[in-house]
DNA sequence: GGGAGCATTGAACACTGTTCAAGAAATACG
DNA sequence: CGTATTTCTTGAACAGTGTTCAATGCTCCC
């Protein structure tokens, strides 16, 4: 049978999640699937194409928030974005990339600028949302190359155990000061 | 005569500057110093070693306030801090890496956190510290990478000029937020 | 002048992403 | 059925990457 895209990414994902992203080459992909490396630019424009649908099924789990969008959907969307980065090795290193390159924002900023609409002018909004996202990838990103040098073992240093808390902390400090 | 640690980094930053981080490559550094490339890596440990010795010298112009540090102090050196990073090409990129591989955190970062500690308990301080510092190297190195993108002509949209202003408020909103 | 230590060369190693003519396999059509 | 067409894969190569290391040059001090 033939490779399909969708092959491809499981593939990538897979290889992502048990070894990491720095493990994740297109030489290594097309081992795992049995295949000539040059077979997955069929299938894949290039690789950063390929980190670009990563990004989207880490995102994928993120649900969007209803219209009638309570006080606090900004916050719960912030925490699930948290939650599907989290669910993947270096998945918000790939998101940031994959952010960096593509010229229309993730559809995550968008629903809670969209969310921030109801209580802030849109110009605020839209600030409000930037500065979440950015405070989300960023917290993200630490917590998840620390992980990855504690696995490593160049850091025997304890990753920080109060991260949800002190996630939360920041993430509220942000909403409440700019809806204040 | 003999070349020299600063040599190095002193043309790596000119590449940097000139043409962009994606163009600092070992070899590269190398023909612009007239050398072989085995010959840096008897300055330099390897390229991470290089590169956290930019991120040095990109945060050495950042003051350390003073110990009697006003309220406003956090604020003016989250400024100066993304200031500095503007001041050189991909410079939020490259700190965010070397702070991702240091074990110590950035001394701009401790030096937020002690003066947050005049109004806020130590764990507090922490926290606030560590979300400003995500804030400001994320909507740092998103500036910048879009810079690049404009400058490569991929991305004609306008960089946000209204960038200045959308940092401080969420600069302002953080801190607001978690000093109330 | 000779020796010690600092600095550089040149070549190689093991990778990386990517391209592309050529061929194989599957599908559609007369 | 056979042929033509599209879909997919191969194998090989290109041009680059960071890094290592024995051999060699250079400089400075005794």
């Amino acid at each position: 049978m033939a490779l399909t895209r969708a092959d491809v990414i499981d593939a990538a994902m897979g290889i992502l999640d048990e070894y990491g992203l720095e493990s994740l080459s297109m030489r290594r992909l097309a081992t795992a699937l049995d295949v000539q490396p040059g077979a997955l630019y069929w299938h894949v424009k290039s690789k950063q194409d390929l980190l670009a649908a990563i990004a989207d099924r880490i995102l994928a789990s993120v649900p969007i928030s209803p219209p009638d969008a309570s006080p606090t959907a900004v916050r719960d969307v912030a925490i699930a974005f948290r939650d599907a980065l989290l669910a993947h090795r270096n998945g918000a290193e790939i998101v940031t990339l994959a952010q960096a390159l593509a010229d229309e924002p993730l559809a995550v900023h968008r629903d809670m600028r969209r969310s921030l609409e109801e209580t802030l002018d849109p110009t605020r909004a839209a600030w409000t949302a930037r500065a979440v996202t950015h405070y989300v990838l960023g917290a993200t990103s630490e917590l998840q190359s620390r992980a990855d040098f504690t696995r490593a073992g160049v850091l025997t240093n304890d990753p920080a155990a109060d991260e949800p808390e002190a996630f939360l902390f920041g993430l509220d400090a942000l909403l409440v000061g700019a809806t204040r």
